[in-house]
DNA sequence: TCACCATATTACTACATAGCGATAAAGCAA
DNA sequence: TTGCTTTATCGCTATGTAGTAATATGGTGA
C-alpha cells in the first residue's frame, strides 16, 4: 500500500472526490434517514416495518430509502410482496457511533461546565 | 466507561439525538466546506488565505465557515485584521479519512470489475 | 480624525429536497 | 380474470440554502 512514514500529511482532495464524499455525508444528514439506519442496525426490516417503526409516511420512507440505496448504504431484496432492507455498508455504524460518542462527550462537558458555573 | 460485554446492540436514538447527529453530518455534506476543512488540515489559515486557496468567493467562504464554527468543527481567533481559522475537532479528520478510504475501495473494486468484465 | 484593509452580514435569486396525497406497478389469493 | 397488499413514483407545496453583489463592521495606520 501507499503508506508514507508518518500520519500522511492530509492530501489535497480533487473536486470530484470532495463531491463524492459530500454526497455520502449528505445521505447521513437527515434525521429520518438516520432513524431508518438506526432501526436497520438491529437487523433486516421490510419497508412496511420501517414505515411503522419510524413513524414517517410510506411515500417518504420509500424516498429516503432510495437515497440510502443510492449512497450504497442500504441494500434491498424482494421477498414476496415485501421489500426487505438491510445495511449494506458497515461503515455507517462506525460513522454514527463516532458522531454519537463525540456528541455525548460535548454534552457531558457542557453539563459539567453548567453545574460548576452556578454563581448565584 | 459504559462498555457492555458485546458489541453494543445498536441503541435506539432519541429524535433529539438524531437531529444533532444529522446536523453534524450536514455540515460535512458540502464540497466547499470539505475543501475548507481539507485545507485547514494542513494547518491554520486566515479567511483570506482560505478564499484564495478554495477558489470560492469571500462572502461564500465566510458563510461556510460560520456553519463549520456552528458545528464545532472549526475555531477562529482574531489576529490583527485577520481571522485565523483552525480545526477544533479532530474527529473531522477521522471521519473524512474513513469516508475517503471507503470510496477508494469502492472505486478500485468497480475498476477491477470493469477490467475483468471486458467481454468482446 | 480619516482612509484602508479583512471579514461579516444583508438582500436576493436559483435550485434542491422533505413531506404529503394520489396513483401506478407488481406480486399474491381466490 | 378480479381484488388485495406492498412498495414505488408522481405532482405538488413549503422550506432551506448555496452563491453573489453590495454594504456594514471593526481593527490598523497616518
Amino acid at each position: 500500500m501507499s503508506r508514507k512514514s508518518k500520519t500522511e500529511p492530509a492530501k489535497e482532495l480533487s473536486p470530484l472526490a470532495l463531491q463524492l464524499i459530500a454526497s455520502r455525508f449528505k445521505a447521513l444528514s437527515e434525521p429520518v434517514r438516520l432513524r431508518l439506519l438506526n432501526i436497520l442496525m438491529q437487523g433486516e426490516r421490510t419497508v412496511g416495518q420501517l414505515v411503522e417503526a419510524s413513524g414517517s409516511g410510506q411515500a417518504n420512507v420509500s424516498k429516503h430509502l432510495a437515497v440510502l440505496r443510492g449512497a450504497g448504504m442500504v441494500g434491498t431484496r424482494k421477498e414476496g410482496l415485501s421489500t426487505v432492507c438491510f445495511i449494506s455498508d458497515e461503515i455507517v455504524k462506525d460513522l454514527c457511533e463516532m458522531m454519537c460518542s463525540r456528541l455525548r462527550e460535548e454534552m457531558e462537558s457542557k453539563a459539567a461546565a453548567l453545574s460548576s458555573d452556578q454563581k448565584d
